[in-house]
DNA sequence: GCCGTTTTCGGCCCGACTGTTTTCAGTCG
């Protein structure tokens, strides 16, 4: 699967191209190109095979021979071209907030400035304010620019850091100013793995008051702006929150504009044009008489133009629109769709706290059963227990059963898939378990084509249900180990195995474009385990639910979403 | 360079903000 790589190529391509001078539209179109092919769920040297390329909305004749030509030489001619007009160090300048491809191009020109060095010396020796449309301001911003550039940690901050804080000033603007209505918006809302910072829609007849509430809330360690209708402030932990206040009559219209995606929301306001309208913050507007035809609720801006209203996590632009105007989009597994939890560790092994403390916890989230997944041996650094000592937990699993009755837990454990493709016990000692998953622990530097037989040896055993955090990846941590995740899925669809959404922030793996790629592509069933190590961290199924709905999962893709009657069914055939 | 339930040619998202300007270009989200 090559789709990333390529992707990358063309995103480049645009960027330099830009900065050549080429006609915006074509910019657009390469970009526009970059991000499908991101987005495709099939690998695109198959497309290419098959001579299927400018099948792909977005790919024309002439682009589908660029994409032809970097499978076949890895070069594209017209990139190596536009690279010898273009200074390497030129794309690193656009990154300097203020500075786009336009300006660029004149320090270039003008001042022959090829990278940050070359712009701070300019800068600094007041070279800039005199080029025609530069100016002191300017100048000084270009300064600062590079040194926030340099401060600026790059990592975006992780759902289940940002996600509670936001919260909390919600709970704080709710509790403590006259606000109506909120909603927080963004990526946060779309339940992307990582956010950039938070956005906050509310609506308040005092917005004074409630602006300058927020400015002084304790965790705030810096305040960049303040207005009548909006404000940021940066965060002890370093996130940048924005609060807007908006009118009652333009809530669902900047709910949804605020949400995003951009992409998403620039091909609605292109809808909106063909239907005579416009679609703004604001509202949806005719556009013989101005009049506002949508704005308060966010269901209506969608009816507006003909949609059906499309799921927050849904709205990337990857085909869900096209959906929504036939009224075909797919029913989404809802949060409260859950009914167990399959993947978790308590004190037996390296969790802090004991079965029936998890069990209470589950009890209280409206869970019928758990799945209870001690590491087994092998895997040392985190009290792996030998069979022996899972028979002993089994007895007391077998106590708490008829204590918590109906409510059910099950015996299961998380496997090692070791480096030879083996797992830590014989297979005739796993029939003790209600459950088997199995995943990668040690060795995860292997090449891809080990670690693709590893797991397709481990996929033979009948007793191994579900593969656990299957690409490995901690995000902003650990890039995903090399393994052919579409050979593993074709191989898994033959012996009916269940691939894992590890729904533990720092993890969420498989990743919403895998989840996908497995339900939609290989037609696979999905498993969601928090991976807790405490009853704290159960409450982390929604990160994993959120991956869910991005990958456009429905109920039935999902088998902890089964009742505790249909999950013994299913745990029989196992 | 792509695309077509008005189009195979002529379009290609919207508004706010900033700084440089006397009416607007560049950048950002």
């Amino acid at each position: 699967m090559r789709n990333k790589e390529v992707a990358e190529k063309f995103y480049e391509l645009a960027e330099v191209a830009e900065l050549a001078g080429e006609n915006p539209f074509k910019v657009k179109a390469y970009l526009e190109a970059a991000r499908v092919i991101e987005n495709l769920t099939i690998p695109i040297e198959d497309l290419a095979k098959e001579d299927k390329l400018d099948g792909i909305k977005g790919v024309g004749k002439s682009i589908a021979e660029k994409i032809k030509e970097y499978l076949e030489t890895g070069k594209i001619t017209k990139l190596e071209e536009l690279k010898k007009v273009v200074p390497e160090g030129l794309l690193e300048l656009e990154k300097v907030k203020g500075l786009g491809a336009k300006r660029v191009k004149i320090l270039y020109e003008k001042l022959g400035i090829k990278n940050l060095e070359d712009l701070e010396k300019a800068a600094k020796e007041h070279k800039i304010r005199d080029l025609e449309g530069f100016g002191e301001k300017t100048e000084q911003k270009i300064l600062e620019g590079i040194k926030s550039l340099r401060d600026k940690r790059t990592d975006r901050f992780l759902i289940g850091i940002a996600l509670p804080i936001a919260e909390s000033i919600v709970n704080l603007l709710s509790k403590n100013t006259p606000i109506e209505k909120h909603m927080i918006c963004g990526s946060l809302r779309r339940m992307k793995d990582t956010i950039g910072d938070i956005d906050i829609l509310v609506t308040s007849k005092n917005p004074s008051f409630v602006m300058d509430y927020f400015v002084q809330i304790p965790f705030v360690k810096e305040v960049l702006a303040k207005g009548d209708t909006k404000s940021s402030i940066i965060t002890q932990e370093g996130i940048q929150v924005d609060l807007r206040v908006v009118e009652n009559d333009s809530f669902g219209a900047a709910i949804q504009y605020f949400t995003g995606s951009k992409n998403h929301n620039v091909r609605l306001r292109e809808i909106a044009i063909k239907k005579n309208l416009k679609l703004n913050e604001y509202g949806v507007f005719r556009l013989d008489d101005n009049a506002i035809i949508a704005g308060v609720k966010e269901t209506d801006v969608y009816e507006a133009l003909d949609l059906d209203w499309i799921p927050p996590e849904m709205r990337e632009d990857t085909g869900e629109i096209e959906l929504a105007m036939q009224h075909k989009l797919p029913t989404i597994v809802d949060y409260k769709d859950i009914k167990g939890d399959l993947h978790m560790h308590t004190k037996y092994s390296d969790g802090a706290n004991t079965i029936e403390e998890m069990a209470r916890k589950a009890i209280s989230l409206g869970y019928e059963y758990i799945v209870v997944t001690e590491h087994a041996k092998a895997l040392g650094v985190a009290h792996g227990l030998s069979i022996e000592e899972f028979k002993k937990e089994k007895e007391e699993i077998n106590r708490l059963n008829r204590k918590f009755y109906p409510f059910k837990i099950f015996l299961g454990v998380e496997l090692n898939i070791l480096s030879d493709g083996s797992i830590d016990f014989d297979e005739k000692d796993l029939d003790i378990f209600d459950l088997c998953l199995a995943g990668i622990h040690t060795g995860m530097n292997q090449s891809e084509s080990a670690i693709t037989e590893r797991i397709k040896k481990v996929l033979q055993i009948p007793k191994v249900k579900i593969i656990v955090h299957p690409t490995g990846r901690i995000i902003n941590g650990r890039s995903e180990y090399s393994v052919n995740i579409d050979e593993i899925f074709r191989e898994a669809k033959k012996y009916n195995k269940i691939f894992e959404i590890n729904a533990s922030f720092e993890r969420l793996d498989l990743s919403d474009v895998n989840a996908r790629k497995a339900v939609y592509e290989y037609g696979l069933k999905i498993a969601i385990g928090t991976d807790a190590h405490s009853t704290e961290s159960m409450n982390n199924m929604r990160f994993g639910v959120g991956v869910a709905r991005r990958a456009w999962l429905r109920k039935e893709d999902i088998i902890n979403t089964k009742s505790l009657k249909e999950f013994e069914e299913f745990l029989r055939e196992v």
